[in-house]
DNA sequence: ATCCCGAGGG
DNA sequence: CCCTCTGGAT
């Protein structure tokens, strides 16, 4: 019998996609409002946002945005621009300097490739200065009708936690993209990325999850195995669990 | 101190 | 796989 081909599509387990699917609707109804919170107008403004994004909150993004678009509305401008200048106003959301870089190199490369505009494709986007998997993923599902998984470090926690996909896997965020979109259908990544990572935002958190005020308990398969933090799960419980 | 919805380089 | 890049909020 010949081995079977090495990337050969692997369909997941009935009970598997049905667990997951049931976790996915009720952080549905426990965060309606969740998606994008990063401000902007066009792709353009999405894509170099997000790359600012990097290590820093979106309301710190969004503070110094509207500052860069007014003076660099564009790929042409911003490509155009004094580095020191953007420096000055991106300062505040940390990295600046390796941002400044970022944000002027893939503007050059939009002017240089794309005729200054903001390509569509995966595979164009992440070949942009400063532009990796994630960044692309959020720009094509929220700037574009693209699905697009956007495995950051709270995707990979909760996919892991919840046993979606094996620890090594966990591990590398391209196969874990894979593994989890052959759990749902299209039309629900970008969401299903949304609220996943909510969800890793407030109540799942990387050392001491908030298991006593989660919603999903009861389908988690790390639930009581590791460590909790009491204190914040009565906050979350007492508030009504708001956002 | 520790963490932030990362990316690139060695 | 490791490291670095950085300021601000808590």
């Amino acid at each position: 019998m010949p081995p079977a081909a090495p990337e050969a599509p692997v369909k997941p387990p009935t009970s598997l996609v049905r667990r997951a699917r049931k976790i996915h609707r009720v952080l549905a109804e426990t965060y309606p409002e969740a998606g994008c919170e990063l401000d902007f107008r066009t792709p353009f403004e999405l894509l170099v946002a997000t790359v600012l994004s990097a290590q820093t909150t979106d309301r710190r993004v969004n503070a110094v945005t509207p500052a860069l678009f007014a003076a660099y509305p564009d790929a042409a401008a911003l490509a155009a621009a004094d580095r020191t200048a953007v420096e000055e106003i991106i300062r505040s959301t940390g990295f600046y300097r390796a941002k400044t870089d970022s944000v002027l190199g893939l503007s050059a490369a939009l002017v240089e490739r794309y005729d200054g505009e903001v390509p569509a494709r995966l595979r164009d986007l992440v070949t942009l200065p400063g532009v990796g998997r994630k960044t692309a993923n959020v720009v094509l599902g929220n700037a574009f009708d693209v699905p697009g998984l956007t495995v950051d470090t709270h995707f990979a926690r909760l996919v892991r936690r919840f046993e979606w996909v094996d620890d090594d896997v966990a591990k590398d965020p391209v196969k874990t993209e894979h593994a989890v979109g052959a759990l749902f259908p299209r039309r629900d990544w970008t969401m299903l990325s949304h609220r996943l990572i909510w969800h890793g935002r407030r109540r799942c958190h990387a050392r001491k999850p908030a298991c006593g005020a989660c919603p999903v308990a009861h389908w988690c398969p790390a639930y009581g195995t590791g460590p909790t933090d009491p204190v914040e799960a009565a906050r979350l419980v007492t508030t009504q669990g708001r956002a």
